[in-house]
DNA sequence: AACGCGACCTGCGAGC
DNA sequence: TGCTCGCAGGTCGCGT
């Protein structure tokens, strides 16, 4: 379910309520979401028990807590080390972390509860609630980023990139992402646009939604050949995924059902203003605008759903587009 | 390298 | 009422 706006979500919540807490117990209620972890339940959380939360990383939707074995000010005067370990989080496609009061009843979903250290006015449990399990938690080392440059967005960002997540490319938002490096991966591809969009190893964070919603904004089919696209392209659709996904964030993020929920089981509000997703039979905004009246396509697509307008967004025919 | 497919899961609504 | 089917925001790994 969630893409990049939606984890953003996530992480702002968890800088607010969980940065700086230590862990102080771990419950594993299905270890099917900590199957991504290879030693275990009991060496799971036999290494989180004690640790305590450094800051909150995110690379796509990919998202992950540096960890430190140490009290805070354990050491006045050295600074703090770098840590070597992280707790990793993936969302999946309902995956939920939730800051929830020992007082209330367990989710029917409830996967994971990290108990915290008492924090004034805080809730002191994070739950991960999971319906369909295709997300978890799991450790992970952190190494060094292959550029020097920073693992992802976070608070005191370090040049450490959690391992599980060192295989995916930065995404739109991150300030170092380069789009020539881009630009010239995707050139080099023989494959469609939506395809190449979805690839977390070429632009990480878009997914299904965003992807439909940045190529309706740029006026391009998904099936468009990628070794065809001008550069101007390219730039076009990249700029509309960072400003759907931007805008998407501003609003809290897409949610259709309480499935999708920030740290706190509040709903975002973009649905609203997507384009193209979901759209199937409606009039295309943009033109209804013009005064064209064109109906919303949906078609199946790698074995998913990809909304387009056949009017604005037209199938690039052989050869030529 | 690219692509298609199955696997991993639960739940919901539609249709019969 | 209950059954089956198709569908859902993601990722990984295997075969061709």
């Amino acid at each position: 379910m969630p893409e990049l706006p939606e984890v953003e979500v996530v992480r702002r919540g968890l800088v607010n309520w969980v940065r700086g807490r230590t862990i102080t117990a771990v419950e594993v209620l299905d270890p099917r979401s900590i199957r991504r972890h290879a030693l275990g339940v009991e060496d799971f959380a036999g290494n989180l028990e004690g640790a305590r939360v450094l800051d909150i990383v995110r690379r796509g939707k990919f998202l992950w807590l540096p960890l430190a074995d140490t009290p805070a000010g354990a050491s006045s005067a050295a600074p703090e080390p770098a840590p070597a370990v992280a707790l990793m989080a993936h969302l999946g496609m309902s995956g939920q972390l939730l800051m929830q009061d020992g007082a209330v009843a367990d989710e029917k979903h409830l996967k994971i509860r990290l108990r915290l250290s008492a924090a004034a006015g805080m809730p002191d449990q994070l739950r991960f609630v999971d319906q369909r399990i295709f997300g978890g938690l799991f450790l992970t080392a952190l190494i060094p980023t292959p550029d020097g440059g920073p693992g992802g967005l976070a608070e005191t960002p370090l040049p450490l990139i959690a391992e599980e997540a060192a295989h995916i490319a930065r995404d739109p938002l991150d300030p170092h992402f380069s789009f020539d490096v881009f630009y010239r991966r995707l050139r080099a591809r023989k494959t469609g646009l939506k395809r190449a969009l979805l690839d977390q190893a070429l632009v990480s964070g878009i997914g299904n939604i965003y992807a439909d919603e940045a190529l309706w904004l740029a006026k391009l089919h998904y099936a468009r050949p990628t070794d065809t696209l001008r550069r101007s392209e390219a730039l076009r659709v990249l700029d509309a995924a960072r400003q759907v996904m931007t805008d998407a964030l501003a609003a809290g993020g897409t949610s259709f059902d309480s499935l999708y929920v920030n740290v706190n089981g509040a709903s975002g509000y973009f649905e609203r203003s997507l384009n193209a997703y979901g759209r199937e039979g409606q009039e295309c905004r943009r033109c209804a605008e013009a005064g064209i009246v064109s109906l919303m396509k949906r078609e199946q697509f790698m074995n998913r759903s990809s909304y387009t307008c056949p009017v604005c967004q037209p199938r690039p025919r052989n050869g030529r587009w």
